[in-house]
DNA sequence: TTTCTACCCATTTTT
DNA sequence: TGGGTAGAAA
């Protein structure tokens, strides 16, 4: 046994040495928060207090004072947070700052778990499921129970799985989850415990995790095995929360996890920006970040920097409404400025139009389009809006919404390199079987078991070889097909080149491509076309990872960068317009933001008003959405929306925005420049409004 | 057993 | 809008 001798620990650097003025660059209480100590630190930041700004000379400090970048873990909501703070504090002292080992909770927690999961019984090339995988893994749970025919008024899978998320999530049990949010199921609590069991043996048994498996995997594994505890939190000398007002129970318990070697933790957060409840998240943890750190500093950052007085007077008012109040009150050095404009345009068609002319007079007026947002509830709110900036040839990018990786096809493709990837994944198996043509649920399933007893019994690599003789269970007709499909399937094994070199992820996409092509034409005639520039996309982004493995994880935990890649309109080089959700919104700011379809029934969501805590979550969705703006604010909505059946309706304008006084936002209404114009000639907008009588 | 067609439904936010 | 289901045809 070697013997230990323990060094004190570093000195920080002398202030004098350090390369940085960080009193000159932040004001007293941000220079508190960026240089503040060892131990446990929250950061109460009200909006645009430069919280992102205090964080990233954090980093930029504790680097330059001897901690190594690698050994300081930054956990953000999104990874473009992640991405944004490591490049500013990089641009700030140099590229050590970049090390800084970064991310969402639950891309650390798969770094973390693709080291260590075999201690926990899963392949370390386990697969990630996004929400309609787990679906499906739930459809096979049920059918392995043998409950073909469920009873009546009995929850849908995806209520099950939301049920099931609940539970891990906030660790409520189920019983009490079920009497508190579902008192309709209450009565198939056995039922329910049944299935939530046979779902986790099911992702057990084939080698899959959730996006709740990540996060709680990752805490049994640490609360179970000290000595990779040890290794874990040992590499995390500070770690550093982004956002920590919409962590819940199992990413709290992952922070104290994550310090538990070093005990060096700085949490940042803003309780009035709490918008993912319905994930889990929990005010109390930040509100009870000192019961959890006795020792904690707490400090506060009310200063902001961002918006005009009449912007933060407009948010303060609303969030005053909430009936959880926050003791709270932004305030600014930025006097003057315009007051916000509640825009009422006749319909969809009229927003859209009103948008798309204020942002192009801005940009001739020389703002840049990526220092303007178009803000949403829900990515639907903004198709009109896509639409017209296409036809006026205005680049944007969206955020939120559906992703691309989410399209039946994409999936299709993937679910083939899942395969590979991980034999065992018996619903990707599933989804390759089935487009084979002739092969239905029967089949799919017979082969199924094939496999796994051929893998259960047999070599490592049995699979594919498996089905080789798997002629022998089904019917003669789908052998060939089967048989291309094990062809196609042949060169993604890892062995399957001289050297034992597994070809590259793009050029397994390619081959992919080459037999899925066919497939794609049969299932889908009508847009074939359309689909294959989907998957030219995948394969773009294949080829910017390094292997397979890394690819499949970007798929599952980062469809940023999907959404980043195909970049309407002609200019490619000039940085787009930003449409994004409220949500995906969280943490940026812009000089000029545009909430759109500000309705009653939109924001706050119709779906979202069961109870007054709900009602207080979208009301501050609303401050969120108002306190990105910098210097002009555009709330807008339709009068008039159409709904499928029921035709055009009159609309409501958002609660929380109606009956304010016109001192706090100002009413717009939108007329057309008099000479008829020509249908592909947009009026011009901008000079024609007019303040409404 | 698979696949096609017709109908009905609900319809958020994210990893 | 499209996705999921139920029933019928192949």
């Amino acid at each position: 046994m070697a013997r230990r001798f323990v060094l004190p620990a570093r000195e920080p650097a002398p202030a004098s040495a350090l390369a940085l003025d960080y009193a000159a660059a932040l004001d007293p209480q941000q220079l508190a928060a960026a240089t503040a100590g060892g131990g446990a630190t929250l950061v109460v930041a009200g909006a645009g207090t430069g919280k992102t700004r205090t964080l990233t000379y954090r980093v930029a400090y504790l680097v330059e004072t001897g901690v190594p970048p690698d050994q300081i873990a930054l956990l953000t909501f999104t990874r473009r947070a992640a991405r944004e703070m490591t490049t500013r504090a990089g641009a700030l002292l140099d590229g050590r700052c970049e090390r800084v080992r970064g991310g969402t909770f639950h891309a650390f927690c798969a770094e973390t778990l693709r080291v260590h999961a075999p201690r926990i019984g899963f392949p370390s090339r386990f697969g990630i499921l996004d929400a309609a995988d787990a679906a499906d893994v739930m459809d096979l749970a049920r059918t392995r129970l043998g409950l073909d025919r469920l009873p009546k008024r009995f929850p849908k899978k995806r209520t099950l799985l939301a049920i099931v998320s609940a539970v891990t999530n906030r660790g409520v049990p189920l019983a009490e989850l079920l009497a508190e949010g579902y008192p309709a199921y209450a009565e198939h609590l056995d039922t329910i415990a049944r299935l939530q069991a046979a779902y986790a043996e099911t992702k057990r048994q084939t080698g899959v995790m959730d996006y709740d498996d990540l996060l709680a995997l990752t805490l049994g594994l640490l609360r179970d095995h000290d000595d990779v505890r040890q290794r874990v939190a040992g590499r995390c000398r500070h770690v550093l929360v982004d956002e920590y007002q919409d962590v819940n129970l199992l990413q709290a318990d992952l922070v104290e996890q994550f310090q538990s070697v070093h005990g060096n933790v700085t949490a940042v957060g803003d309780d009035a920006q709490s918008i993912y409840r319905f994930r889990g998240a929990d005010v109390g943890h930040i509100l009870g970040f000192a019961d959890r750190y006795p020792s904690a500093r707490i400090l506060k950052l009310e200063h902001n920097y961002r918006s005009t007085q009449p912007i933060l007077d407009l948010a303060n008012t609303v969030l005053e409404g909430a009936r959880e109040k926050y003791d709270k009150r932004l305030f600014t050095d930025r006097q003057g400025g315009d007051l916000p404009a509640l825009v009422q345009a006749p319909d969809d068609d009229w927003e859209a139009r009103f948008v798309a002319q204020v942002v192009l007079d801005k940009r001739e007026a020389g703002t840049p389009l990526d220092r303007m947002a178009v803000l949403f509830r829900s990515g639907w709110c903004s198709y009109a809006l896509e639409a017209e900036l296409t036809r006026r040839q205005v680049p944007f990018v969206k955020f939120g919404g559906l992703k691309l990786a989410e399209a039946a096809h994409v999936k299709d493709v993937v679910a083939h390199l899942r395969v590979a990837e991980n034999p065992a994944d018996a619903v990707a198996w599933n989804r390759a079987l089935r487009l084979v043509e002739g092969v239905g649920p029967q089949t799919a399933r017979r082969v199924l078991d094939w496999i796994s007893q051929a893998t259960a019994s047999g070599a490592g690599d049995g699979a594919v070889h498996a089905l080789q003789s798997v002629d022998e269970v089904v019917p003669p007709a789908v052998a060939g097909g089967i048989g291309r499909l094990v062809a196609a399937l042949a060169p993604l094994r890892d062995a399957s080149r001289p050297g034992g070199e597994p070809l590259p992820p793009e050029a397994q996409v390619e081959r992919l491509l080459d037999y899925y092509r066919p497939v794609l034409e049969r299932v889908y005639p009508d847009d074939a076309d359309r689909r294959q520039d989907d998957l030219d996309a995948v394969a773009a982004l294949a080829a910017r990872h390094r292997s397979r493995t890394a690819l499949l994880e970007a798929l599952a935990l980062d469809p940023l960068d999907w959404t980043q890649e195909p970049a309407q309109g002609a200019h490619k080089d000039e940085a787009p317009l930003v449409l994004s959700t409220v949500h995906s919104a969280k943490g940026l700011e812009f000089e000029a933001v545009f909430l759109i379809h500000a309705l009653d029934g939109v924001l706050p969501s119709a779906y979202a008003l069961k109870s007054p805590e709900e009602e207080d979550e979208e009301r501050r969705l609303m401050y969120v959405a108002l306190t990105r703006a910098e210097t002009e604010l555009y709330c807008s909505l339709p009068l008039v929306q159409y709904r499928r059946g029921t035709g055009q309706f009159m609309t409501e304008p958002s609660r929380f925005l109606s009956g304010l006084p016109e001192s706090l936002i100002e009413p717009w209404s939108l007329t057309e420049g008099e000479p008829e114009a020509p249908p592909s000639l947009p009026p011009p907008a901008h000079p024609e409004l007019g303040a409404a009588p």
